[in-house]
DNA sequence: CGGTAAACGAGACGGTACGTCGTGTCTTTGA
DNA sequence: TCAAAGACACGACGTACCGTCTCGTTTACCG
């Protein structure tokens, strides 16, 4: 698409946003979040130990769990490169494998607790849900895909529902505490999904 | 230890505690999350709006949070009183929609999001867990063992897991937000554990 | 006037305020103000070294030049206690030295800044004015009536204007600081006033 | 001193300074100063409303004050021009009432609030009192031996006390404003100070 | 029936964090 | 090399709630 979106430029008078400032403040926002839990991550806070004025942050963002959010996007590979292998029902499970460890961490496990107590419809939501929900349903849809044609899977699956089964639980057993999240867990549930409930039939 | 825990009933001494307040108090915290959000629910705002002293609400809740969960308890039939058909299926299915359409009401969404800002084991926590989740798991559990007397359901199943599988989803989409959470999804997921992802025999 | 004035107790309810909590942030306004001038008086400042919380003054005074001239006020005794002398001249010279006195201490040189960077027809300027300016030109003004009587002052004076010349060098060299402000000096304001810049007939 | 000094040019490298911008930087403070009195003249305000930015004014003037003096001096004739009449006396009562005008004036107003809030001795409060207050002294000083000389004033007074006693009033209503500062009332000073308060000889 | 003890409203209190504003210094780009 | 634009560390602002406390008042019961 060549010519296409003109990017104005705007080139940015006055001095340029110092990268040094953003890195200390997503690095003591993450610190804090890690350390104290979600409540430990206020604007003040931040500012106190990324060494900075309040209002150099606010200039890029709202509030204090903007940054915690940010400083997790940030500091977490999103593309968290599967190695395909040959089986994509194993490939599955390694990435819901790897999903559950990435939200029981510390840090996102605070990062799970803000997305919960953010309601309504904001930026923030917006950025959290395309960084790890869309882009693991993403990568999970097209193992799916490829399983049917593996044979696998059977075709005319309802695919939103397929793929909520597949990440929902993870969240729940995170938020609401009633049993592990362990990879015992998250292969159990990619295993129960793929059989179904029903008796096989013979 | 028989007979012990002689339950000493200390003869309450002093004006007896008002009911009225109480509940005052609980419908301010309901009106409040309804019509503020998780974030309007504040002591000195229960209090003002209650009429009532804020040592009051201390003497029984210890935060803001306690009493909004407390409200919605009290507000709310923890049992869902099913109507038992002749199919446990169709018996999950009503009760899916019922926990959805209970949580997915301005009440409910604010009482998702403070459980799940509730970071860590509260009491709070535990207290939700076992009047929301925990029943709703045991009235699963029945239907579906019931489902498996009948044929309908193989025996063996990962019982924990199904149940996360069924369970989840709602509050997925409740707090994800990426895709409606209506009596069509929740019978759809249904229907998706039921048959499986497999193809089927034949 | 028995009967009048009903006097509306309005009996205060809730905690009743604590008078130490109020004399502590009083004294730490003039300490504020004498080691660092009106630019040392602020909120914060106070709020900390009184040990006390900023909505704390905030519920009395509207901001930060309101305390220290209740602290002013407060610790200065605005009625001067003369001693009458036979002589109202000499009473007035006396007046006229301590308040010079007053006003160059450390404490009132800051409430003198404080009063002229307060523009505009403020509580705080009335409660000043009242208690200092007003209060003096009352005491002047019978000294003044006094000594017509004993016929060392000539009948039918301005008096707003006389009052005027006496109170108005005081503040002038204070606030100008082109030249000392000593007793000597409000001493020849008051010999020159009384003797005025014409030629004595004769 | 013949051939010293020899007037280092220091060849000016680079852009020279725009005088249009140093006008409209006094332009901004005082309309600042007009419109929302002291406290609206700020470095940020100025450098807004003179597009103009904020180092800019800071290479020129250390503080929002000075350059609030500097636009008062720039705009304002310092040198009265008085047309000097037959009386000395009626010439003094003139320049008193300029004074007032001037003085009383809405920048007139700020400026000396500014003047009073600026405690200690700065270079402002310098450039201030040398432009107005020692000018005006200079000439009431002329003008009150001319009136020796005419046999209208005493010879032998003091004449700083004298002074101040016709200066300090203006100021004194000024800033505490218990009474109108009119020309009518400059009048009645010059006229009191001129009598004296003593009963005349006869 | 009168004393006493707790509940209750009101609100003061020491705190913490909020989000904003102004300061004075700096580092860019553009003229 | 000066000017504009604006980033930056800093610090004070005034507000909102927190959770604790001290009042005076009310309402039971118990002696």
């Amino acid at each position: 698409m060549p010519g296409a979106k003109p990017k104005i430029v705007m080139k940015p008078r006055g001095r340029p946003r110092d990268p040094k400032v953003r890195a200390a403040i997503l690095k003591a926002a993450r610190e804090l979040l890690d350390s104290g839990g979600l409540t430990a991550v206020t604007m003040e806070g931040i500012a106190a130990r990324a060494g900075v004025g309040k209002p150099t942050i606010y200039r890029e963002w709202p509030n204090a769990h903007s940054v915690a959010l940010s400083a997790f996007l940030e500091f977490t590979p999103s593309d968290m490169e599967l190695r395909a292998s040959a089986s994509p029902i194993a490939d599955l499970k390694q990435q819901l494998r790897k999903l559950a460890a990435l939200f029981a961490s510390r840090t996102g496990r605070g990062v799970t607790a803000l997305i919960a107590a953010t309601q309504g419809e904001t930026e923030l939501m917006k950025a959290f849900r395309h960084h790890f929900i869309l882009k693991s349903r993403a990568e999970g849809q097209k193992l799916l895909e490829r399983a049917v044609a593996a044979g696998d899977v059977r075709a005319g699956l309802n695919m939103d529902v397929a793929l909520d089964l597949i990440y929902a639980p993870i969240y729940f057993r995170l938020l609401i505490g009633h049993a592990p999240l362990d990879s015992a867990f998250t292969d159990d549930v990619i295993d129960t999904v793929m059989a179904g409930l029903k008796p096989h039939k013979r």
